[in-house]
DNA sequence: CGGATTTTGTTGTGCGAATGAACTTATGCG
DNA sequence: CGCATAAGTTCATTCGCACAACAAAATCCG
């Protein structure tokens, strides 16, 4: 709800937002449009586009390539880009097998990652978020990042040092949007812990640039959902819509709606895995321990070897997973009836077996979902990389730069000048 | 997301709803805030104000009271509310047992109304609709509409004539968000309805006023949860959050956060009806009809006849409402998990027998819930008054001239000078 | 009882951001 | 080489808001 009086500075950082936006939009697709397309595109004029343009330029968020050969007639136009390792974010992820933390810069790079393997279930929230830390402080290091933007360096896109704009750290539990305290993580063992300030107790060890930035907390399926809705407006028209399914041991799900991840009113949504199917709850009977008991395997296997060992005709396997779909696909079909989207995207655990899963999912959604003869359900595997809710997790962070790049030059202008 | 370019228009069509929002805020919390009052919430200065407010009177859309008598110091302050009788909507339903419209004003009150009964299961689109037709023109010469403003009367409000907005129509289907054809309304047994073009070959036999409003199409359940968080949020301080159980034979429901309504990707959203408990359908098990029977009674009754029977002490009416709670209650839960909005109410059907499937259903909630600890879940009936979908048609017409005022100013404008 | 005080609403003046037209720059084409 | 074409820039104009001074209408208080 519009909340704010509208002087003519907001009309400016409103501009702002929307050239940035739409540069950001287009390189997602594939294109670099120069200032008379931003113009075009935008319906403000070649002028003001110019102007803000030239802002954005300065302010590192943007960055002008070298005028290309075009077979056209007329003067040359300056394609447009987000710039390499000027502005990054930090997106980390606490799991109960891995932690790890990535930097991505604003054109989608990734500049450093590592990953730690372990187990964490039942684990000391204290230790782990130390760990973690020390992690998140290698790879900002390995990033370059500096905080304090020593700009007297005074050339062009890529000589200064990536500057971090925040960071987002991905949890297997329900956490307030934003910074509160993480409720419960079950599957970790952790509740009522507030991550915050045990990572503030360690600041003193921390760099500053670490220090400076706490993290933002949210829901790991959360946060992947937004990695995938990322990845599949690359190429599209329309921003997508799906239910993601995601999970390690849990299950967790994420709604996204023409790209926006819905949260409900805390941010706390999706909790996929406690639907009762029956008397049981949906992550006990199709979860991936379940599966591998059911499959007759060893825990320690993964998914890949449920996979593999259903592929290679072992019927106990493919049964597993098949029941799972079913039980899965009953869930998906309720969520989908009540969230009106339906398109599903197996992430996650799911994801090492999406080729099997797919059936028994779909033909759920086919049977169940009111709507389906008017938009028929579809069922996919995701197609975000490894690891996507720590790319989510800096997304994120850079999402809200792009949208308010205002604030953003405002933070920026006095080290600038200082 | 932001997509347009934003020039000096803009800036003054966002404050002109700015300011507008924030005085229809203020009454509907009991207050007629003055321009320096809104000047002092907004932000904007009093000079601003006064303009937008000035404008915002001449159209129609606010009206001054006279200056109320203060203890305090200073000139007194002009008292700002929204008119009785100059800007009002069609508010109307097509249900399974009754079909009705009701004329709104700005200020909120219900200026006419008719309501129908009859039996529309199985019914044949065009009649219904026709009939539905001549209701809606009868209630519309009732509240003395007309569509063109002949606004020579030149006097201050009340006098004009009263100018309809717009006509919304509550359906208990899944139509899609705004104008597109009913897909399907089970429990009237339509489906592929072209609810628009249907009208439209009536259009002869129609009044010009309800011709030049062809009504915008919303599923019932959603419309009704509308006017519930309008009630809602009458005295409260923060706009609310609840999933809506509506539903006359079926069951529908709407997830409502920060009083916005949830539509999912296409409006079809809140499909909870169809939710499978166990193998059957939520709405087949713990539905009106499904009850009834369980309790013995006859399905002429109705839902009173049950309540009245279980609380003087029906054991069978008592268990059949009670079992009926308990899987709704499990159905709730799992949209608890899936949205994140922790308080349920009971509206529709359920609404007569509130008091007594509000036991189970919390309980339900209570053991089911992830996030029950840390955000309690709550259960209630609905404050709305009778027939509320028809108030959230009209309201959810007024709501969009509230929210862009500049619209329907320059609407306005040909006919005032004309 | 009359001036000081207080608060509301109104009347100019200046500023900032976008527009639109004219202008410059850089290319391809004949 | 001149012309057409398109990109980007410069400058006067426009329009809405802020700011400040002012007018209006009440209470307060000696």
């Amino acid at each position: 709800m519009r909340t704010t009086a509208a002087r003519q500075a907001s009309l400016r950082e409103h501009n702002l937002g929307l050239v940035l936006g739409h540069v950001v939009d287009a390189v997602t697709r594939g294109r670099t449009p120069s200032r008379a397309d931003v113009a075009a595109a935008t319906g403000l004029t070649r002028a003001t586009v110019s102007a803000l343009v030239d802002r954005l330029v300065a302010g590192g968020l943007l960055a002008e390539l070298d005028p290309v050969q075009t077979q056209r007639a007329g003067r040359p136009a300056v394609p447009l880009t987000m710039p390499a390792r000027t502005v990054a974010a930090l997106g980390a992820e606490i799991n109960v097998d891995y932690l790890g933390a990535r930097v991505v810069d604003l054109s989608g790079d990734v500049v450093a990652e590592r990953v730690d393997a372990g187990d964490f279930r039942a684990s000391d929230p204290r230790e782990v978020l130390a760990r973690w830390a020390a992690l998140a402080e290698a790879v900002l290091a390995e990033a370059g990042a500096s905080d304090t933007g020593t700009s007297d360096v005074g050339t062009t896109s890529g000589a200064g040092p990536t500057r971090i704009a925040g960071a987002a750290l991905a949890l297997p539990g329900i956490v307030d949007r934003g910074t509160g305290p993480l409720r419960t993580a079950p599957n970790l063992g952790w509740r009522d812990v507030d991550v915050l300030a045990l990572l503030a107790d360690l600041s003193p060890t921390l760099s500053p640039t670490l220090a400076a930035h706490p993290p933002r907390l949210a829901n790991e399926a959360d946060l992947a959902a937004r990695a995938e809705s990322a990845a599949r407006t690359a190429g599209a028209d329309e921003r997508p819509s799906f239910v993601y399914v995601s999970g390690e041991i849990g299950i967790g799900a994420a709604v996204v709606v023409d790209g926006r991840i819905f949260g409900g009113l805390r941010g706390w949504a999706g909790e996929l895995g406690q639907t009762l199917v029956g008397d049981r709850r949906l992550e006990e009977v199709a979860g991936q321990d379940a599966m591998l008991r059911a499959a007759g395997l060893e825990p320690s296997g993964g998914m890949a070897a449920l996979g593999t060992a259903a592929r290679a005709g072992d019927e106990r396997a493919a049964a597993a997973v098949c029941d799972a779909g079913t039980l899965l696909g009953t869930a998906l079909a309720n969520t989908v009836n009540l969230v009106d989207v339906s398109h599903v995207v197996l992430g996650g655990a799911f994801a090492a077996v999406a080729d099997l899963v797919a059936a028994p999912v779909l033909a759920a959604l086919e049977r169940h979902v009111l709507a389906a003869p008017w938009a028929p359900p579809s069922v996919d595997a995701a197609v975000a990389g490894e690891l996507p809710a720590m790319t989510g997790a800096a997304l994120a962070v850079l999402a809200d730069v792009v949208a308010d790049p205002a604030a953003w030059l405002a933070d920026d202008a006095p080290r600038v000048s200082g």
